[in-house]
DNA sequence: GCTATGACCTAAT
DNA sequence: AATTAGGCCATAG
């Protein structure tokens, strides 16, 4: 069969794209729902970030719960205010996956 | 087509 | 507690 086969950073847009608002995923999970067995991956997908304009990158944080150490939305800080501004619940630098990690199997 | 790098994760030191 | 090392895969040059 010649199914059109979808690369996994094809997916992780798509995903990234879907998560709702207020709600978070961690590159380990993310990396997992696409089927890489590395995380680092997602990230550099994401990087890449050739659907900026409709992939929310913001959304995607570590398996702290926590932005990256130099991300580039201009500051962390900002990032935690966007994602407050969701509805997203933060404590300290670090947003409580245990509220807002997005559950996509329940999706 | 190969090499180098990376927005991570985990464990160990 | 912080830093180092290893692992692994995709994107970019």
């Amino acid at each position: 069969m010649v199914n059109k086969v979808m690369t996994n950073s094809e997916k992780v847009y798509e995903i990234v794209e879907s998560i709702p608002r207020g709600k978070v995923l961690t590159y380990g999970i993310l990396a997992e729902l696409v089927g890489i067995t590395n995380p680092r991956v997602v990230g550099n997908i994401l990087h890449s970030n050739p659907y900026e304009d409709s992939v929310h990158c913001h959304r995607v944080v570590n398996a702290q719960g926590g932005l990256a150490p130099a991300f580039a939305f201009g500051g962390a800080e900002k990032q935690k205010e966007k994602l407050l501004k969701e509805g997203a619940t933060f404590r300290g630098e670090f947003v409580l996956l245990e509220k807002c990690l997005w559950d996509v199997d329940a999706v």
